[in-house]
RNA sequence: GCCCACGUAGCUCAGUCGGUAGAGCACAUCCUUGGUAAGGAUGAGGUCACCAGUUCAAUCCUGGUCGUGGGCUCCA
C-alpha cells in the first residue's frame, strides 16, 4: 500500500495509506465530527463519505446541519421515498429526485393518483426502511450497461437520461440502498439509520423536465432535517405563514376581496385596503418627486399599430388583452411604456433636457394563465410603480446608481432586507448583440460601482433587454420579486427617439425600464404577511381607534374624533352598546395601533388614555399629545 | 393552460350510506351602562357554486361549466 499526504480539516498534515476511503482515514482524528458528517470534499469536489483515497488530498467534512449537508441528507430520503413507493405501488416509473430549498421533490410516473393517505402510508415504509439502517452503495458503470441495466428494469425515464448526457460522459454512477438501484451523481449519506427527522409535504403534478409539452407526472414534496426540533420549528413556520397568508388577512381585516363574479384575478380594494394602498402611493409620488422624477399618466388602451411598432404584438400578445372600438384594434396596455416614448416624441429633445424620469403609477392588464393566479400577488390587473428613463449613454451609469438607492431607501423604510440578481439576454428577445452586450455590462457596472453583491441569471431577461432583479426577504425570510431595472435600446430605436446633442447632430436616447415596489397590488400582499397584518402606525389604514366605557362619554368621543380627524389621524368611533373587554378585543383583532379609552375620568378632564397594541397603556393625555406621537412615528416610518 | 384536491349561512366548519340542512362567531332587536382580549335573551339568515343527466325524489350519484387551493410552466 502507498503512502499518501492528506490534509485534515483541523489544517494539519498526516502520512496516510491510500486505498482506505475519507471515513476511514478521518474516524480515527476527527472522531465525532466523522459520526455527525454526511459527505466530505476531497480536493474541493463533494465526495461520499465512501470514497477511497488514492492519491495527495485536502479533506474537509460536510457536517449533517450544514447547508451543503442539509441537501445531501434530503437527496438521500428522496432515495428512500422512491424506494418506499416502488416497493408499495404497482407500475410506477421513477424519474427524478433532487434537494430543493426547503426539502426534497421525487417525481414518479403512474397511472392511479397519491392521495394524502398514500403519503402515510409511504412515510411508514420509509421509517422501516430508515430503521433497517441500509447502507448507500455507489457503483459505476459504462453508459452503455447502465442503459441496458435500466431498458432491463423498465425505467424509461432513467434511459432518457443517460442518453441525453453531454457526449464525453462514459461512465454514470448509481446508488443503491436495501436493494432500490438509482442513478444518480451522488454523493449520498452513509446509511439509511442516520436519518432522524423527516416528513412528506404535498402531492402536485409536475412535467417531465419541466417542460409543458411532456407528460404530467406525480410530484411528491417532503423535507428533512438534523434534528426532530429543526423538523418541528420549520412545521410552525408553515403554520405561521398560513395564519400570515394576505387572502386570510385581505378578509380578516376587511382590506379587500377577490369576486367569482367580478372574475379571477380581478382585485377589488375595500375601504381600509384603498386607505392602505393610497398611502403607499402618495408616499410614492412624494418620492419620486424629490429625486426629479416627472410624474405622468397614459391611456389604458393604445392602437393596436403602436404595439406593432414596440414589438409587444410579436413577443407579448399572449398575455395581452385586445377591444375593437369603431372598427379599430386596441391592445390593452400590458406595460406603461407607449405613452411615455409619445411624450417624449411630442417635441424636439436637446442633451441639456437629459435626463428625463418619466413615473406613473401605470394600471396594467396582462392575461396570465388561471393556474398562477394567487391573490394580490399574481392579479390579471395590477398597478405598477412605473418609470421610464431616458438619458445619454454617458448617464446611464448614474441613473442606475440612483434606482438602486431609490430601492435601497425604500427596502429599508418598510423594513426589507433584499437580494439582486441580474438577467442576461433570453432566447426571445429583439436588438442586436451589441446593445445587450453594452446594457448588460452597463447594469454589470452600475452595481459594482455601488457595492451590490449579485447573482447572474442567464437567459432570464425581459424580450428588450436585460435586467436588474431585486428580490425582497420578508419577516419569514421568504424572498418575493419586486424592484427592476430594465435595460432598453430597443424601444428608443424602434420609436427612432432622439435628441439634439452638444455636437448639434441627432442622437439615440438610452432608455431604463424600472419599478421600485413592483405592482403596487404584490407589494402589499408582501407587506400584509410580512407584518402578519399588524401594520406599523405610518401605513395602518385606522391608526387608531376611539372606545367608549358607556354610553355617557358619546359626546366627548365626538370631539375628540373630529380633534383627531381634523388632525388628519385615521380613526374609526367604537361607541357601541358593548363591554370595554369586548371592544378591546376586537380592536386588538383588527390590529389597530392604539385604542382610546375614554371613561367618565377622561371625559372630566378632557383627555383619552391610548392603550398601545402591544397592550401596554399609555395613561391619559391631552389629545393633542397623542397627535404629536403619532405624527413623530409616521415621519420616522414607524 | 396542465395534474390533483376542493366548493354547505357574511366567516370557520359539521351533516345527509339519495327523502330540499345544523353549530360557533358575525348580524338585528331587547335587557344590561359594564375601565383594558368575548355580559345575557330572542331573532333573522342557505335554490348546499352553476348547468345538464340518472331517479318517484339530487346538496349527495354521473357529466360539463365556473371558481378556489397545492404544484408545474410562466411572471410584477
Amino acid at each position: 500500500m502507498e503512502k499518501i499526504n492528506v490534509k485534515l480539516p483541523d489544517g494539519s498534515t498526516e502520512i496516510c495509506l491510500s486505498g482506505k476511503t475519507v471515513g476511514e482515514t478521518l474516524s480515527s482524528r476527527c472522531g465525532d465530527a466523522v459520526t455527525s458528517a454526511v459527505a466530505a470534499r476531497v480536493n474541493g469536489e463533494i465526495v461520499d463519505l465512501s470514497y477511497p483515497m488514492d492519491e495527495d488530498a485536502a479533506i474537509e467534512l460536510v457536517g449533517i446541519s450544514s447547508a451543503e449537508g442539509l441537501g445531501v441528507l434530503r437527496h438521500s430520503i428522496s432515495h428512500i421515498m422512491a424506494q418506499a413507493v416502488q416497493d408499495m405501488f404497482e407500475g410506477v416509473r421513477v424519474t427524478i429526485g433532487p434537494s430543493i430549498e426547503d426539502g426534497f421533490y421525487y417525481d414518479f410516473e403512474y397511472s392511479d393518483t397519491f392521495t394524502p393517505e398514500d403519503l402515510e402510508k409511504i412515510e411508514k415504509r420509509m421509517r422501516e426502511i430508515v430503521t433497517a439502517n441500509h447502507p448507500f452503495i455507489r457503483t459505476e458503470m459504462s453508459r452503455e450497461e447502465a442503459v441496458s441495466f435500466f431498458e432491463n428494469k423498465g425505467e424509461p425515464y432513467k434511459v432518457e437520461l443517460i442518453n441525453d448526457l453531454p457526449n464525453d460522459v462514459t461512465e454514470v454512477s448509481l446508488y443503491s440502498q436495501g436493494g432500490f438501484v438509482d442513478l444518480c451523481r451522488g454523493p449520498h449519506i452513509p446509511s439509511t439509520g442516520m436519518i432522524r427527522a423527516f416528513k412528506l409535504l404535498n402531492v402536485a403534478g409536475a412535467y417531465w423536465r419541466g417542460d409543458e409539452k411532456n407528460k404530467m407526472l406525480q410530484r411528491i414534496y417532503g423535507t428533512g432535517f438534523a434534528t426532530q426540533e429543526e423538523l418541528d420549528d420549520y412545521i410552525r413556520l408553515i403554520e405561521e405563514a398560513k395564519k400570515r397568508d394576505h387572502r386570510r388577512l385581505g378578509r380578516e381585516l376587511d382590506l379587500f376581496q377577490m369576486n367569482d363574479e367580478a372574475g379571477p384575478g380581478l382585485v377589488i380594494f375595500h375601504p381600509k385596503g384603498a386607505l392602505l394602498r393610497t398611502i403607499i402611493e402618495d408616499w410614492e409620488k412624494k418620492e419620486h418627486l424629490r429625486r426629479g422624477y416627472d410624474i405622468v399618466m397614459g391611456p389604458q388602451i393604445l392602437k393596436v399599430d403602436l404595439w406593432k411598432k414596440s414589438g409587444h404584438f410579436d413577443h407579448y400578445r399572449e398575455n395581452m388583452y385586445f377591444t375593437e372600438v369603431d372598427e379599430q384594434l386596441y391592445g390593452i396596455k400590458p406595460m406603461n411604456c407607449l405613452a411615455h416614448m409619445l411624450i417624449y416624441k411630442s417635441k424636439i429633445r436637446s442633451y441639456r433636457d437629459l435626463p428625463l424620469r418619466y413615473f406613473e403609477l401605470g394600471t396594467v392588464h396582462r392575461h396570465e394563465k388561471t393556474g398562477v393566479l394567487h391573490g394580490l400577488m399574481r392579479a390579471r390587473q395590477f398597478t405598477q410603480d412605473d418609470a421610464h428613463i431616458l438619458c445619454t449613454p454617458d448617464q446611464l451609469n448614474a441613473e442606475i446608481r440612483a434606482i438602486a438607492d431609490l430601492v435601497d431607501y425604500a427596502m429599508g423604510v418598510f423594513g426589507f432586507t433584499y437580494e439582486v440578481e441580474l438577467s442576461t439576454r433570453p432566447k426571445d428577445s429583439i436588438g442586436s448583440d451589441a446593445d445587450w452586450d453594452l446594457a448588460t455590462a452597463a447594469l454589470k457596472l452600475a452595481l459594482e460601482d455601488n457595492k451590490i453583491l449579485y447573482d447572474i441569471n442567464e437567459g432570464d431577461g425581459a424580450f428588450y433587454g436585460p435586467k436588474i432583479d431585486f428580490k425582497l426577504k420578508d419577516a419569514l425570510g421568504r424572498k418575493w420579486q419586486c424592484a427592476t431595472i430594465q435595460c432598453d435600446f430597443a424601444l428608443p430605436e424602434r420609436f427612432d427617439l432622439s435628441y439634439i446633442g452638444a455636437d448639434g447632430e441627432r442622437h439615440r436616447p438610452v432608455m431604463l425600464h424600472r419599478v421600485i415596489l413592483g405592482a403596487i397590488e404584490r407589494f402589499m400582499g408582501v407587506l400584509i404577511e410580512h407584518y402578519a397584518g399588524a401594520f406599523p402606525v405610518w401605513l395602518s389604514p385606522v391608526q387608531a381607534s376611539i372606545l367608549t366605557v358607556t354610553d355617557n362619554q358619546i359626546p366627548h368621543g365626538e370631539a375628540v374624533y373630529n380633534q383627531l380627524v381634523d388632525a388628519g389621524i385615521r380613526c374609526e368611533k367604537d361607541f357601541r352598546n358593548e363591554k370595554l373587554g369586548y371592544k378591546i378585543r376586537e380592536g386588538q383583532m383588527q390590529k389597530v395601533p392604539y385604542m382610546l379609552v375614554i371613561g367618565d375620568r377622561e371625559v372630566e378632564s378632557g383627555t383619552i388614555s391610548p392603550r398601545q397594541r402591544d397592550g401596554s397603556n399609555l395613561g391619559s393625555m391631552d389629545v393633542l399629545d397623542f397627535v404629536s406621537i403619532v405624527n413623530e412615528k409616521c415621519d420616522k416610518y414607524e
